[in-house]
DNA sequence: ACTATATGTTTACAGTGTCAACATTAAAGT
DNA sequence: ACTTTAATGTTGACACTGTAAACATATAGT
């Protein structure tokens, strides 16, 4: 028996346009595909979604969610290096592994966070996170601090993007690829040991 | 008189492509509108691109050079730390003046550069000249310097980017804004001190 | 001069975001 | 309980997109 009204319309297109955008990026991604998908009229979407852009801020927020999920640590208890390479790891994967969805949560795709207050306090949630952790390993003055975080997460969201531009020119025939740039493999296979010491590095800044 | 055939159409097209993509992203780029722009029928482009990937191809070839013409330093002289710092200054500064463009070339925009040979070598070429820098400035084996390249690109890549999350959020009000993430204009007040200190770290590592 | 190729145009199709007008149901106010 | 209102859904339409096919014209190679 299907009923006229939904129900659940909104998070229903929420979870389909995730899952589409995780196999096939947000690019080719349609409000009337979703609207199909979720078997309801091609227009029904814009009851939940004023525009495109505000469908892809929601499926945004679902990733920060998730990233918060891997990446935070409690910052109720003892905070160590390790416990930071480690999370850190955890951004990477995240990144590489739901590259899709990390392009639409830090492209263009959504314009301006502000004008989206919860994808906003979720994105801002990794960062405060970040915040926490590193005040509890040092006794750095808030600059210092916040000094740290751009850094890290800078190295971290670097990472992510030559890391999978690297893997596109590693595809090359051997011919081409003459052995230096693929070498940024070394780095991937070796993610940890790479960034104990880029965090070393930080904390000592 | 207005002749037949274009006579230059291709470049035309590219730079028209290029120059709508520098002012409203890529995005917001139709294969038609540049048609129209160069004062030609709306499919004439198809007979100079394939597809609008390779439009985009092309585009992004036009924004490596301008990124190597910024930052390539020469390697037949000796280079200094100081060098590496100032390239890298603009380095970033490109990534945020031509924020569209950097985004076409370094996000899902072309999917695969090894389908476009010229491109390739034109984003290897930055690479390179980074190799060749890192390589005058110590006797580190091969793999070494390929890993500090790639530390080094990340860095940077991943400062442009969050740097520029980062302006978004500062346009907070300053009641939601407590501070901490807007001091990341600290780095962004500071690039050179900061990437200074950046590089020093990734030369000594 | 003749032919092949490169370059341009016209027309057409399916898919897109989004708006306006309408239909149905659930919620709120009496 | 009954009526009004607001929320949620559908239909139809518009202008725009990428791109393919068929055709037109100019240029280059013989």
């Amino acid at each position: 028996m299907k009923t006229y009204h939904h129900g659940n319309l909104k998070q229903e297109l929420i979870s389909c346009a995730f899952r589409l955008c995780e196999k096939y990026g947000y690019e080719t991604l349609s409000m009337r595909s979703i609207a199909k998908e979720s078997g309801v009229s091609q227009t029904a979407p814009y009851r939940h979604f004023d525009t495109k852009e505000s469908l892809y801020a929601s499926v945004a927020m679902e990733g920060f969610k998730k990233l918060s999920a891997a990446t935070n640590l409690d910052t109720s208890k003892k905070v160590t290096k390790k416990d930071l390479v480690e999370k850190g790891v955890n951004y990477i994967n995240f990144g590489l592994e739901h590259a899709n969805t990390y392009d639409l949560m830090f492209g263009t795709a959504v314009g301006d966070f502000s004008n989206y207050p919860e994808l906003l306090d979720c994105a801002n949630d990794t960062y405060e996170n970040m915040r926490l952790s590193f005040s509890k390993l040092s006794n750095d003055p808030e600059e210092v601090i916040a000094y740290k975080c751009v850094t890290l997460w800078s190295m971290l969201h670097g990472l992510v993007g030559i890391l999978r531009k690297v893997a596109i020119v590693d595809q090359l025939d051997p011919e081409q690829n003459n052995g230096p740039i693929s070498s940024a493999t070394i780095i991937s296979g070796n993610l940890d040991f790479h960034l104990d010491k880029v965090i070393t590095g930080i904390i000592q800044s």
